[in-house]
RNA sequence: GGAGAGAUGGCCGAGCAGGUCGAAGGCGCUCGCCUGCUAAGCGAGUAUACUGGGAAACCGGUAUCGAGGGUUCGAAUCCCUCUCUCUCCGCCA
């Protein structure tokens, strides 16, 4: 959410700052619902005002029978107050319901473009494998190899859900211990596992609802959703609480499943592991000092590069235009992995800043001094990485003539030193 | 799933036959005093949001005792609904 007062001071300069991300937004009618809620308040507070003092002289009088006509007078005070009480809730809904939908406003620096076409290349890390054959994609090996089953997870489930079976599923189990062992152990983040599933107030505090909620899975007997991403639970451990500034930055990480419904890309990523509808991942997330947050994403986004490094997979790192950052973004660098089997560099990590965003919504504070107001913090988050999409990477740059794939030398020890992956069947 | 108890400020905890209660008392914390040091003691202060005024310091109004609704001139206190927590029984990894 972004903050009521600068839309209403500053309404043009922020309807500008959104149209960068392609989203016209006009605050006419906000700020006259705004105005009008103000207007309102005032009158319903003075009428509150009287009540409160004339029912306390009522309340010095023994003989209520002295007092009636203040009685029967504050008996319609009382009906008025209620009939404007009623409009000022829908006025205010309105305006809240309004500001929700509204996404965040672009940092400053955020170089501004329409699509991902005009997003801008950081720096890229590492060599692009030559083959001596022409590679394969991944679904290919990993079916070849017996690590991949995607005709049976369709059938347990559907489409976009895979089976993961013998030393697919160990690399993967594996990936997520070496991910988190390094955040953990040489980044310093402390280890969460959260529900992975939550409810409504926690999916408003990231961004999710009120306006993606066609993007996530539900369940029907109760109102929880789906975590499409640990984000949503790990940046909602401190809503509605005031931090003490000695504790930031405070740093967590956390594997969870990853559930989403990708609607509205039925074409894409059919094969393979790149899209699915439940997938892993280990998030980074940070609540920071807002004067620290992107010396912050700067740190987090190479704890996410270190995952690539060890891996010895290339990759690069992009900086998203303002009309590619996602709702509640403010910055966002993402990490795009090489992958021979589409020659191409593929999303495998998304760093943001949210600045206050997320903050406001969930009302997560600090306090710059003992006495100091309450203010926002920023919150953070990256993935670090995608273990579905790591593990994709791993095949598709490993693999040799064979058929078989070589084991990225730092995840030896958590597959129990083994080298490569051979056919499995 | 069945039976019962509860939810009050940073924490503990009173109030709950409706009024002077943003809320006693204690602890903690902050500042000051006192004191060889420490401890103890004394005094003052110590919620949040919205809103009006003010350059600001600050001053005023409203709301908040789990959430929402109701009764009433007036609700922490009475009524209803919901959520959560705890205890016992059952079931279960």
């Amino acid at each position: 959410m972004i903050d009521i007062r600068y839309l209403r001071e500053n309404s043009a300069e922020a309807e500008e700052r959104l149209r960068t991300r392609g989203e016209g937004v006009d605050l006419q009618l906000f700020k006259e619902l705004d105005s009008r809620r103000r207007d309102m308040l005032q009158e319903a507070e003075s009428l509150k005002a009287l009540r409160n003092r004339v029912s306390e002289e009522i309340s010095k009088v023994k003989d209520k029978s002295l007092v009636q006509d203040k009685i029967t007078e504050m008996r319609s005070v009382s009906q008025r107050i209620k009939e404007m009480d009623e409009e000022l809730n829908q006025l205010e809904e309105k305006v809240t319901d309004f500001l929700m939908t509204i996404p965040n406003l672009p940092c400053i620096t955020a170089p501004i473009g329409r699509s991902e076409d005009d997003n801008v290349e950081l720096r890229k890390w590492g060599e692009i494998p030559s083959f001596t054959f022409q590679p394969k994609p991944h679904w290919e090996i990993g079916e070849e190899l017996g690590i991949l089953d995607f005709e049976r997870g369709a059938k347990l489930t559907g489409a976009r859900f895979t089976l993961y079976r013998d030393m697919g599923a160990r690399l993967e189990r594996a990936l997520i211990n070496f991910m988190l062992d390094i955040h953990t152990t040489d980044h310093k983040y402390t280890e969460m596992l959260p529900p992975f599933m939550v409810n409504r107030a926690s999916m408003t505090g990231t961004g999710q609802l009120p306006k993606f909620q066609d993007d996530l899975f539900s369940v029907s007997d109760v109102e929880y959703f789906l975590i499409p991403t640990a984000e949503v639970p790990i940046t909602n451990i401190h809503r509605d609480e005031i931090l003490r500034k000695e504790d930031l930055p405070i740093s967590y990480t956390a594997y969870t499943p990853c559930f989403r419904k990708e609607a509205g890309s039925y074409g894409k990523d059919t094969r393979g592991l790149i899209r699915q509808h439940q997938f892993n991942k280990v998030e980074l997330v940070k609540f920071v000092h807002p004067s620290d947050s992107y010396q912050e994403l700067g740190r987090l986004l190479e704890n996410a590069e270190e995952i690539l490094k060890r891996l010895n997979l290339p990759y690069r790192v992009v900086e998203l235009c303002t009309g590619d950052m996602g709702f509640s973004a403010a910055k966002t660098y993402d990490i795009e992995v090489w992958l021979p089997g589409q020659s191409a560099y593929r999303e495998i990590s998304s760093c943001s800043n949210f600045e206050d965003f997320q903050a406001r919504r969930a009302g997560i504070r600090f306090r710059e001094h003992e006495k100091a107001k309450p203010e926002f913090v920023h919150t953070l988050n990256g993935s670090g990485l995608a273990v579905g999409r790591t593990l994709v990477a791993i095949l598709e740059n490993y693999q040799q003539s064979d058929g078989s794939v070589l084991i990225p030398e730092a995840l030896q020890p958590y597959v129990g030193g083994m080298e490569k992956i051979s056919c499995c069947l």
